[in-house]
DNA sequence: GAGCCCATGTAATCAGTTACATGATTAC
DNA sequence: GTAATCATGTAACTGATTACATGGGCTC
């Protein structure tokens, strides 16, 4: 999904909350933002400098011994305003690649056990996610008073679990049909 | 999400029922698969001539007057080797990338009324989908015996019934919660 | 002593989109 | 006459991943 890179807003928005490194950003990522839409290194740590180039960030650099210097960045006043204009236009098509419909469209080619198996995979791998939702929903519960952007976290979550759990049902389901096929062969 | 060309598959899937070419491979793939897994001519035309290569396809030339000629591909042994030997491995993790989320998780940058505006217009896009699935999903029932492939064609389909219910779901619970807090609010 | 965390980055490669080029036929 | 459908393709570009490079400090 090329073409205007969309790289930029996760990170004016983790920015606009404080100064991180790209190694911070890479981590906030990983544990909040990476389950909709995630980034790598490879990527965070070119972006920051065209960002850079852009003003929409500057940096301060912090001396570090042993390891590499930190490099903490700071949104300006012209990121803000990006971010800002960004958010007001409306959200575009979402952009998904199920291989876990791709492989169930062409079903027919294996065994309906070959299936069934597959789908319980899908099932269990998913089970983990919806887990790990149900306790940042928990934990976000408990702080919602705190701070106005908790909300909107909490309804990031939320969507979350609602598609995670209708992965669930429909794996179920899917496995229930596959199964009673299988019975009415014998 | 580089690395190792999926795209051969859905092809070798189509190509396993019958003879297409390339633009017959495109709209089947927009009215059936794109949904959860889309491709464009700029990646159908040559990942044909790489199959070609790799002996997993094979074509015959239709003359045509006019337009071009047709290019008429086959599925040989090897691609359909591949295409079970796809089958048999459990199912990649899903890619997303949800920009509808990315703004709900910094929509406390701007106004509440601006995340309710943007999440009803994701919910009126998507209301659309739902409405196309089932659709498919009637048609789907009333052929189902006709062929053992049908089920699998409607397993897809109820899979996305279920996350495009979710989807509505998800917005009508967001747009209660964020109106509730707007009243809060005077 | 093995492995993870911190912390930066680059280069190679692959995946995917968009724009361009061509042009006849058919339906409204 | 205008737009959609049929039918092929290429080239330029951008988005994204993976692998490589470096290396100290801390925990088990």
């Amino acid at each position: 999904m090329p073409k205007e890179n969309k790289t930029v807003y996760p990170i004016l928005g983790l920015l606009n909350h404080k100064n991180m490194t790209g190694y911070d950003i890479k981590k906030r990522i990983d544990e909040e933002i990476g389950f909709f839409w995630d980034i790598g290194f490879g990527q965070i740590y070119p972006t920051l400098k065209y960002m850079e180039k852009e003003e929409l960030v500057t940096n301060r650099i912090e001396a570090s011994d042993g390891r590499p210097n930190r490099i903490v960045y700071s949104i300006t006043d012209r990121g803000r305003e990006e971010l800002k204009k960004w958010l007001m236009v409306p959200a575009e098509k979402e952009y998904v690649k199920y291989e876990i419909l791709l492989k169930t469209f062409f079903g027919n080619v294996v065994s309906t056990s070959e299936n069934i198996k597959r789908i319980e995979d899908f099932k269990s791998r998913n089970q983990g996610n919806l887990a790990m939702l149900k306790g940042f929903k928990e934990n976000l519960l408990e702080v919602l008073d705190y701070s106005d952007d908790h909300m909107y976290y909490l309804l990031t979550v939320m969507f979350g679990e609602k598609v995670h759990g209708a992965y669930l049902e429909w794996a179920d389901e899917a496995v229930a049909m596959l199964k009673s096929k299988e019975e009415k062969r014998e």
